[in-house]
RNA sequence: UGGGGUGUCGUCAAGCGGUAAGACACGGGCCUUUGGAGUCCGCAUUCGGAGGUUCGAAUCCUCCCACCCCAGCCA
């Protein structure tokens, strides 16, 4: 392995950039651009390009990028985008100083240019409909054939295209084609459409036009235009590169450099302008700035930094290879800013109430906490404590799991920046819910440490009753239910992967005092909670509004998490959790109910056969064998994470043999097959091996 | 069956003929008045596959396989 000894290793842009300033290939410079069409949101997708073009302009001496809005469609764009974008990009904290630019704004040149083409015989005015170019461009295999006004002459065609300009024809009558090769193996280059005739007034330049530039024929010269040296855009343009050069060879003018890289894909989310389009149209989300979308302003409002998304775009690096990121990256990147910069409050989200028996009926104690200890010169601050306070309802057990910290009764805990308590006392309402705990404290701890040097397990956050401030907080949680919820496969299958429980109002979250103060925007670190915003667009003055941002890392729930896993294959197996809670409606498992999981027997099925239940999206129905001679008819809520059953036969699974059959609508079901639901996708049990049908499964 | 791309750890991603960086995730230890943070350790005998060249191949050659993009008067 050689030493990296020069400079630290680049991406293949990075490394294309160099090799062109080492061989002088344009003075030195480097300028690139951030062409956006302003017709939607930008998301995070648009940071990486963002951060890529600003930051490689940024790291050579001289570099500049432009800001430049590629509004070459009127029907499409909207000022209201432009504002958006324009706040976004210098939200992420990129400059492109004066040069703010619009397509549009050469609508002239490009004009010139184009008779420039004509006058050379490399352009044409077709008059052929939008349906027969179609139909004459050929396809993936077979070429095109010539339109019947390829070859009309310069004059015929300048005095058109100069008539489509002034308004002479109406919408789609014309184009202006350029004169490739219509049997070329790349489509691009089958004389593609340079003008098109759109009556339409354009938010720049008014009534000005009525013909108006492709992005293929734009582009280039946008880029030539403004003499960017670097042009780069997605993969998805590779195929445009030839006509990209084509153009400007043509032309003969200055020609830069188009480059493609990959671009992002994050999991559990999706990307699209038309999918993100349609989350809000459709009310999944309440708009674009939604906290739970992808775009810059949703993350914003959601309690992202600039700082967290930038260093994100640069550990995901840049390549050619189509990718997943895995969104746990971006949750790292915004831990790791705010970890190091939010203050934090104590704030108790499911409050359960305590009385501290021995503290003085009438006492309010000041005490000192840490605003952050990751920065001491954040200082600390008074937090008020008397005999009533709350705790979260999850740090207290009446039946402690093992490893369980946290209180129970008996055990004694602390209380953050407190006192130790002792539970003493649980009181339950009829429904046998634990209402109020009754607690004593020792005095000599007070502060948080015991003088004799006794250790307690668990350290709680609480509130007190009589100080804390009543707010509503929101538990964002990611969108979508799979990893790839863009591999659906129609537009029903895509929606049943949107999560419903993305969102969670809790309306009596009582927070210490200091923070009915917060400003909207302002991010804090509840502690052992999580990260949290205070709303920016939802807040009133005196009614904060907090919106969860991400979790703190929660150990104790990877803990829990796997002995439920543990007890699920151990015990008595089952446990059920077969897509139950996660499809919604479990046709198979609701009515089943075994007292005794003992007597649950549990045995090796291999699938024979599976299909899908016409009639019911959630249910598959496999015909498993168990060895009995015949086979059994199961039908299973696991569609969602099966789309083609057929892939499940042969498939060792684990069966509950000794159910009662159930009669459902679409027939007999004769067990359930043991899934559960890990990493949020849900999954049947199987295994590899050499079993048999029947075989006993302990 | 045309053209353009891409295949290195669960996920990103370095590597450019000298013997597989790093990050996230995951597992474990230490530490801890946040089960947070921090810290330490582990985590690809192998680079889509098969041949070949070479003292030496993820890197070069050949063939094969898989995946992505393209038939807007969208960008």
């Amino acid at each position: 392995m050689p030493i990296n000894d020069s400079a630290f290793s680049t991406d293949f842009i990075r490394s294309i950039i160099a090799e062109d300033l080492k061989t002088n290939k344009n003075n030195g410079r480097v300028m690139t651009r951030f062409p956006p069409e302003p017709n939607g949101y930008l998301h995070i997708g648009h940071a990486k390009s963002i951060c890529l073009n600003f930051s490689i302009a940024k790291e050579h001496r001289g570099g500049v990028c432009n800001l430049r809005f590629d509004d070459t469609n009127p029907s499409k764009e909207e000022i209201e985008y432009i504002e958006s974008i324009k706040k976004d990009v210098k939200w992420l904290g990129f400059d492109w100083e004066d040069r703010l630019y619009f397509a549009s704004d050469y609508f002239e040149q490009m004009y010139q240019y184009a008779e420039q083409l004509i006058k050379a015989g490399a352009a044409y005015v077709d008059d052929q409909s939008a349906d027969e170019i179609r139909l004459t461009r050929g396809t993936l295999t077979e070429p095109g054939t010539e339109s019947p006004f390829r070859n009309r002459g310069v004059e015929e065609n300048l005095d058109l295209f100069r008539r489509m300009r002034a308004g002479g024809f109406p919408n789609g009558a014309k184009v202006l084609r350029a004169k490739i090769d219509m049997s070329h193996p790349n489509i691009n280059m089958r004389d593609p459409v340079m003008y098109r005739i759109l009556h339409t007034s354009h938010h720049r330049t008014g009534d000005k036009w009525c013909i108006y530039p492709m992005y293929d024929w734009a582009h280039g010269l946008e880029d030539s235009i403004e003499g960017i040296t670097h042009s780069i855009c997605t993969l998805e343009f590779e195929d445009h590169r030839p006509l990209y050069d084509w153009f400007l060879d043509r032309l003969g003018v200055y020609h830069p450099r188009q480059i493609e890289f990959a671009r992002l894909n994050l999991s559990y989310t999706v990307m699209s302008k038309r999918k993100l389009l349609g989350l809000v149209k459709e009310g999944y989300v309440t708009g674009w700035d939604d906290p739970r979308m992808p775009t810059i302003s949703g993350l914003r409002r959601r309690g992202f930094t600039p700082e967290a998304i930038r260093i994100f775009c640069d550990k995901i690096g840049v390549a050619k290879r189509d990718s997943m990121v895995d969104v746990a990256l971006l949750e790292h990147c915004i831990r790791e800013d705010l970890n190091k910069r939010a203050p934090r409050r104590m704030a108790v989200l499911r409050p359960l109430k305590i009385v501290i028996d021995n503290y003085p009926d009438n006492l309010v104690e000041e005490l000192d906490a840490v605003n952050n200890p990751e920065d001491p010169a954040a200082g600390v601050r008074k937090v008020p404590f008397s005999k009533v306070i709350y705790i979260e309802q999850d740090d207290f057990r009446e039946d402690p799991p093992k490893k369980y910290y946290r209180l129970a009764p008996g055990r004694e805990v602390r209380l953050r920046y407190a006192y130790f308590i002792s539970c003493t006392g649980v009181i339950k309402d009829e429904s046998g819910e634990v209402r109020e705990l009754h607690c004593t404290y020792d005095p000599a701890t007070r502060g948080g440490d015991a003088p004799d040097g006794r250790k307690v397990q668990g350290t709680l956050h609480w509130v007190s009753a009589n100080h804390a401030v009543t707010a509503e907080v929101r538990l964002y949680d990611r969108l979508f239910t799979v990893e790839n919820p863009s591999a659906a496969k129609d537009d029903a299958e895509y929606r049943s992967f949107i999560n419903p429980d993305s969102l969670q109002v809790l309306n009596d979250c009582k927070l210490e005092p200091a923070l009915g103060e917060a400003e909207p925007g302002e991010i804090f670190q509840f502690e052992r909670m999580g990260y949290f915003v205070a709303d920016s667009v939802d807040s009133r003055p005196g009614r904060t509004l907090f919106n969860r941002t991400v979790t703190l890392k929660d150990t104790w729930a990877k803990i829990e998490k796997a002995q439920v896993r543990k007890q699920d294959s151990n015990v008595a197996k089952d446990k059920e959790k077969p897509a139950k809670h996660e499809t919604g409606a479990a046709p198979v498992g609701e009515e089943i109910t075994i007292d005794d999981f003992s007597k649950v027997d549990l045995r090796v099925g291999v699938i024979r056969e599976a299909g899908l239940v016409e009639g019911a999206d959630k249910l598959i129905r496999v015909m498993v064998d168990l060895g009995e001679g015949t086979l059994r008819q199961i039908f299973a809520a696991i569609r969602r994470a099966y789309h083609e059953p057929e892939k499940l036969v042969g498939k060792q699974v684990v069966v509950v043999a000794n159910l009662k059959p159930r009669q459902m609508k679409f027939g007999l079901s004769e067990g359930m097959i043991l899934a559960g639901v890990g990493k949020g996708a849900l999954s049947i049990a199987t295994f590899e091996g050499k079993l048999s049908p029947g075989d006993k499964v302990s």
